[in-house]
DNA sequence: CATGAATGAGTCTTCATTCAT
DNA sequence: CATGAATGAAGACTCATTCAT
């Protein structure tokens, strides 16, 4: 078992002044994370870039992973609001109105900054991220749940832990994959459109 | 732009002695990567876990990319050689029975090494893999295509191009997701099942 | 030859914040280093356990080294005290009776905060210390060698200067020892009687 | 409970050309710590000053602290091998004769290298170092009990422990200073007369 | 005077890679 | 070809100290 180190903050910002600095620091970290590549975003560089001094880097963030750390989970927040807000306002809407909105916020979610997410994603590190990813997960996951019991009796599934399972990969991966690869499918709708039909369909369709 | 690296072996391995050299080196790799981690990989331990000098790894492999680059080489292709394989056997059947065995085939193909999958998945730097995974996608991309061009008639999506992306995506994760995630969901059966009716639903059924 | 660093305080606290200040200071330093040693006795520590500002530390000490002397004049000053008083009292106390009273204030002065004296002893850097605690020893040796001349007729050694020399190291550092490693033996009176017997039996006894 | 960090030399230096590796290391250690001290000893410039890498360095020490313990013990050994060695032949010499010959070894041990000696033992930090130093101590405690159990006879004080306690006290810690500060009260005899004189008294004299 | 944010030189250490033997 | 000693750039992180507010 790994070593324990700490991943949050050291301390918050109280003054304008540390507030300024540590916005500077995150902001070079996602500029170098998605410009450069994970392992070119050195804490030296971060705090040159950030015009900012090491020092002042480590007095905010015990180190490296917390920096990161605290990347991930300011975007995966703001990705993950996006979509529970939208699937709250949908509880009482019908799958058939409901599914393709979802698959709407979820693109969204995904279009709020592709490259930060994609590095984030593919090069970062997973230790330690899982807590806050997870977290993110469990929360969709869960909401995701309440729906298809909300509208069981219009489903098809029957196994709801599968359904949720199937139903929240497939929307994440094809939503991911399409902001990341097929940008110029998603403007026109089409690709939107098609990951629609095949929810859809696995919902409500009868064999 | 990076300065380009080569990730080619430099020498293929002619004589006995050598090839015994490289698959200790390889097989080292695998382990270690598996068993403790990417960042514990480091060439001299995989030389002395080889029980071969950091020299002679050197003479096979240009540098440490070209080394895991070419485990990924190997084992993509493991992978892919299975769902190839099965691809092309089930040209001619129909989805309703073809799908059912493509899941089983891309499940079976996650689960040749999955924990090396996932680190290769996860922790690996993505830089220099990404021509073999490309290459591997291309050519299962590929096979897809030809195969719902033949099946085109008894499916209802008709954009190939986005059926394929669709497809192609939804199954490789999913099942990567259950063999990593779930592999007690998939022991009985359930949650094989159920991406074969996602996925069948998605081709076959009318709206 | 390093550069000189000044190591007096930079001003003497004149109002009673100051001198409440300085002492949580020097309070504060004296636990870290006591209860977690020198190398986390950092100035930022010192400065948070004591509740005063980085700042307001450098108020009163212009720099480390400073703040760590002026530690160690206090614990010194503080045992010498004793010393030299008892050293006073027994100016015309013979031998026989003085030595034992000498040996039992040395040992009292080590006990005055053994853990501090242990870690100023044994982890702080011998730098600036010299100074005071080197005057703390002429002043005990010049005391001694009084002494020893005033009962010069009585004792066997005749050249003071090593006998002064003998005297101090030695009651000095097996009071030391005493203390900090065999406090279980100072308890019931046996190394003091001992330690008394070996001072004694060198200044009265023929050959 | 700080954690452990392994202070033996990581590999055993086995070509000729390690050897002389090594050595340059631990000679640039030494004139480091005698010339500059500990602070300035940084494993970079130790490094440096050995014409060597900070690669090469840490090829045969783990880390900072199995550098510096290396030192610690060499010389540790040097000293207490001289000192044993003697204390071997005296066994059977009466105190007389012996004890002088002991002060005589241990002024030589301290004579050995007293810069090095000087700043080992007062700039070093303790940690790590007590197992190599407290060996030595214990290994001649352990003879200098025999050897008064064996002139038991012969000699005034009666409890052994205590005997060996002030015994190895006095002449390590007199003879430490006599060769530190006083090496021309040296030359003559003089002192090493006194202490013989000391310890005489102590072992010998009735009351 | 107090505060605490900011500084940055300097420390230990790792690891991919080379090259003399 | 094999070996493994040697390399050194580079990275994470600390801490005494300063100075604007």
């Amino acid at each position: 078992m790994p070593r324990k180190i700490r991943t949050t903050p050291r301390k918050l910002p109280q003054q304008d002044r540390s507030k300024v600095t540590v916005d500077a620091i995150m902001t070079a970290t996602a500029r170098i994370l998605t410009e450069e590549g994970y392992d070119k975003a050195s804490t030296n560089r971060i705090a040159e870039l950030a015009g900012v001094s090491i020092g002042s880097l480590y007095q905010y963030f015990p180190n490296k992973e917390a920096l990161v750390a605290s990347l991930v989970a300011d975007h995966t927040n703001e990705m993950v609001e996006l979509i529970q807000s939208k699937l709250n306002d949908l509880f009482d809407v019908a799958p058939e109105v409901a599914i393709p909105e979802l698959v709407k916020a979820v693109i969204a979610a995904h279009a709020v900054n592709p490259m930060l997410h994609k590095v984030l994603d593919e090069e970062v590190p997973r230790v330690g991220r899982l807590k806050q990813v997870g977290n993110a997960e469990e929360q969709i996951k869960a909401m995701l749940r309440g729906y298809l019991e909300r509208w069981g009796d219009c489903i098809k599934p029957q196994n709801l832990d599968l359904t949720v399972f199937i139903l929240g990969r497939s929307v994440e991966s094809l939503c991911h994959a399409a902001v990341i690869e097929c940008p110029e499918l998603l403007s026109d709708g089409q690709l939107e459109q098609e990951i629609t039909n095949l929810l859809l369909s696995y919902l409500l369709e009868k064999t």
